[in-house]
DNA sequence: CGTTGGCACTCTCATGTCGAGAGTGCCAAT
DNA sequence: ATTGGCACTCTCGACATGAGAGTGCCAACG
């Protein structure tokens, strides 16, 4: 027994059935709305042999075919190919892309909203994160007397900042110049270059490079945020509303930190662009959810992912084609204007 | 008929306990488990002119009595007095606030999971908005050739920042001096108070300008983005489970932008804190919802707000009594800091 | 041997019935 | 005004029933 062209040809049409109906689906549908030249009959022959392959399951007896895990797995695999969006969906995400103010935040925004208005599902994207902080400029701004803001430009041109309380009380000239001092000596150093590099005699210098050094070691350690959008799309998934339990499911692994751990590992590749189907999830809170996930960045360490989560009934080619496309565009505006 | 004393009583008893169980309560329930010094009987006597005043409802004939809207405002308004944490808990939140990162944005956080978290509700905490924006501080980093970022920290020192498209090629000291100039002409300034004042002659100054001037118009214009935290408390109500369509409701209003509308319009005070139930809500979604909502800043026109949504039976008193606290406490943060 | 129509079989789903249980509304007595 | 008694109403779960959908299998056909 082995998965024949015609086989394969009708799982694809249960896959695509299926997902658009969310009804099992049954020979009879296959064979009037698709025109399968065989009869019912033939079609139900077919269907059990790719139910005993695996690929599709009943989930009752005398119910039409559902697609199992492994159904969706093959046909991600092997059937639907190397998809693209259209030419004129890609300019309109373009033009977006190029009307936003040049923000990497803004952008991370715009591809989780286009991404979960597109497809209906959660989108969940993270900015690039920096495998090494790396300072590139620093700046000191009184706010009263013995506080004062220091404000650090990374490499990457992110912007971090941290209140510094200083030991004897300065202006802003004496602010700005002990920070040009400073950003001659730190710039391009990271946390760990930050060690004993402070003057002992100057108490105010010490206190900056030290509360510099903290801030880029708790940065480092933060979890990144990842943007999600899209809960009343995927929520609106009939999924949903027949098990309540798998609402607080999605919702719970979701609305905690560390989601990257759930995208990121294990993955398949298919061009860049992972799938994960139902089981092949690391979270047991998501076997009936699949995730399409890809990674950007800029090469050299700097790396964030776009990606869905929604029921396993989901357009995969859809799906894929926009996450491999916003990965991309995503990249190529961050070396457009930080590279 | 009027609202005797008992029957006052009767009916805070069935909020207690209603929001305690979600299951109607009936007359033994409460002659039996509270205590009252009357038979069922008489208590049902009572439970019926309470319904007539329209405090109470039956879901149907013979089953126990449920608060309505009107019960619920009878009950914070005129039950529940004037609610306060005790002194343990204030310490405990007072504690994590002093622990985390002297930063607005760490605030806000805190506040919405200590919120969620408590409650079991969705705690939605905004960061203040200045009315007026205005520069305390610029600078320029060049990242090429002919690209810079502008970092702008504001009055309130919030920090903005852009990228700037140069005329000309500028090194980094060209461009720190430029910054230095501009910023004896721009600090203190707001947007309106830009116009006019580029040099024609100079085309890099008037480019950042221009760049300065949209930013902070654009910043202006922008929602108030509020930190949301708690779907998975307020998810698990049971409400929720009976009626799916709540769910839909509720993630649609707050899953869009502008959420503060829903939470600061309409409201009636309770010492700082309005609480708006089930229909007092300007949104429809919200109907089966209440809100309890503080504002907070430092009284010069930037001002935030804190609060929580849930299902109408909520725990009013516990609700109040944190926003308030969080509300009040996240303002003496921010004058202790920014004052 | 692959394909097909026929047909009995199975399972779900919507509907209806029934009894138990909970709680009320009302009345007559105190 | 308060109370006990009691009939009444409504929900909820269990169970039965019938329609409908779809299958599995078989015998017949090219």
């Amino acid at each position: 027994m082995t998965v024949t062209d015609r086989r394969a040809g009708i799982l694809g049409l249960v896959v695509r059935e299926y997902v658009e109906t969310a009804a099992p689906v049954g020979s009879r549908t296959i064979h009037e709305k698709y025109r399968v030249p065989a009869s019912p009959a033939t079609i139900r022959h077919e269907m059990q042999a790719l139910e005993e392959e695996g690929l599709l399951r009943q989930p009752h007896t005398s119910a039409g075919r559902v697609p199992s895990d492994e159904g969706y797995r093959f046909f991600v695999s092997s059937l639907m190919g190397q998809v693209e969006l259209d030419q004129t969906e890609k300019a309109t995400i373009r033009h977006q892309f190029f009307q936003a103010p040049p923000e990497l935040d803004e952008w991370v925004d715009l591809a989780a909203v286009l991404l979960s208005r597109s497809l209906g599902l959660l989108a969940i994207v993270a900015p690039p994160r920096a495998a090494r902080l790396q300072v590139r400029h620093l700046e000191l701004i009184a706010l009263n007397d013995l506080l004062a803001l220091l404000v650090v430009v990374m490499r990457e041109a992110r912007v971090l900042k941290q209140l510094v309380a200083l030991e004897s009380a300065l202006d802003q000239p004496e602010l700005s110049s002990l920070a040009q001092r400073l950003n001659e000596r730190v710039s391009g150093m990271s946390a760990s270059d930050l060690r004993g590099t402070a003057d002992p005699d100057d108490p105010t210098e010490s206190a900056v490079l030290q509360t510099l050094r903290r801030l880029l070691e708790e940065e480092s350690a933060r979890e990144v945020e990842a943007r999600i959008e899209g809960w009343t799309g995927v929520l609106a998934q009939p999924e949903f509303q027949a098990d309540y339990t798998r609402v607080l499911d999605i919702v719970s692994v979701v609305d905690r930190p560390g989601v990257e751990r759930l995208v990121t590992a294990g993955a398949r590749d298919v061009g860049g662009v992972s799938v994960l189907i139902g089981d092949e999830n690391q979270a047991t809170e998501l076997r009936d959810c699949s995730v399409v996930v890809a990674p950007y960045g800029d090469g050299s360490g700097v790396s964030g992912f776009v990606g869905v989560i929604g029921p396993t009934r989901m357009r995969y080619a859809q799906g894929v084609a926009s996450v491999r496309y916003l990965s991309g565009l995503l990249q190529e505006m961050m070396e457009r204007v930080y590279g």
